[in-house]
DNA sequence: CATCAATTGATACTACATATCAATTACTCG
DNA sequence: CGAGTAATTGATATGTAGTATCAATTGATG
């Protein structure tokens, strides 16, 4: 088990063990959201780097999610986010006033896991788990 | 707290305590999900019922999500699916290969739940969590 | 540095869903 | 019960998220 990409490096080097070419347009999609260290939306990234192809866009964060460098997170509404992946396995909260994404580990996750495994009839082969929250400073920012 | 509503007849119930009119429409797309009992999507829905409009089936679909008459999951790949509640609260597992879906109580997910609650800085205000798996007929069927 | 498969981008298309707005209809009140 | 009225409907257009196609381009390899 290795650790998740943290670095622009570390996020090439995810492609190209994946066997994958280093494009200039990849590149700039790395950048980009390392240049963000935060949520966003492919539309977002699509509009800000105008040399890329929208197409090329999504085609990269698709192979960005797919080598753990980025995870693509559903918002209540159903709308989609990516964030960078910073922690190996994690799970996400998300405030839905400002849009702060915020990892975390938790072992107690682990144990529901355990614990359906157990109950169900079946292989347990995926799960989707997201914490939708009002993160301190916005409660804070609310109640002045 | 109330139980959700398992018949037709407590769907209609939910709508008309939210103050909505109970309308052919309504009384049809109610109908055709307690027909199947069991995951469906939007389309399905909207293809078999040629008398009510698309448009229409949505606005349905969101209204009983809201009335917590059904829930809405979302599969590995991003697609919506839409299963009736029977359990007040709960969560899903899908199997991915025949897309039966199953709910569950579990008191672990509250455990997590409590255990972010003091991790985190900030209000729980929701979450998603859904369970991918290989039902055992499927294994069963898979390994005959 | 030539080769060639991988990648790109423009375009079209799909899925899922909502906005608009005139026409219709369910509820309420007298 | 029968009108009035606000809620609802459906056709259509629009929006958002993303994929398929395919000719043109380009990165990596020998």
């Amino acid at each position: 088990m290795n650790t998740a990409p943290t670095s622009q490096l570390d996020a090439i080097a995810a492609l190209e063990d994946a066997g994958l070419r280093i494009t200039g347009q990849r590149r700039q999609v790395i950048a980009a959201i390392q240049r963000r260290k935060g949520g966003f939306t492919a539309e977002e990234l699509a509009t800000e780097l105008e040399g890329v192809g929208r197409a090329t866009v999504y085609r990269t964060l698709k192979l960005l999610v797919g080598a753990d460098v980025i995870c693509k997170i559903v918002l209540p509404d159903g709308t989609p986010m990516y964030s960078p992946s910073r922690v190996e396995h994690h799970h996400h909260s998300v405030c839905t006033s400002c849009g702060t994404v915020e990892e975390f580990r938790d072992i107690t996750v682990e144990r529901v896991l355990r614990s359906l495994a157990r109950e169900i009839d079946g292989d347990i082969i995926g799960h989707r788990m997201e914490f939708y929250i009002r993160c301190g400073a916005c409660l804070a920012a609310a109640s002045d």
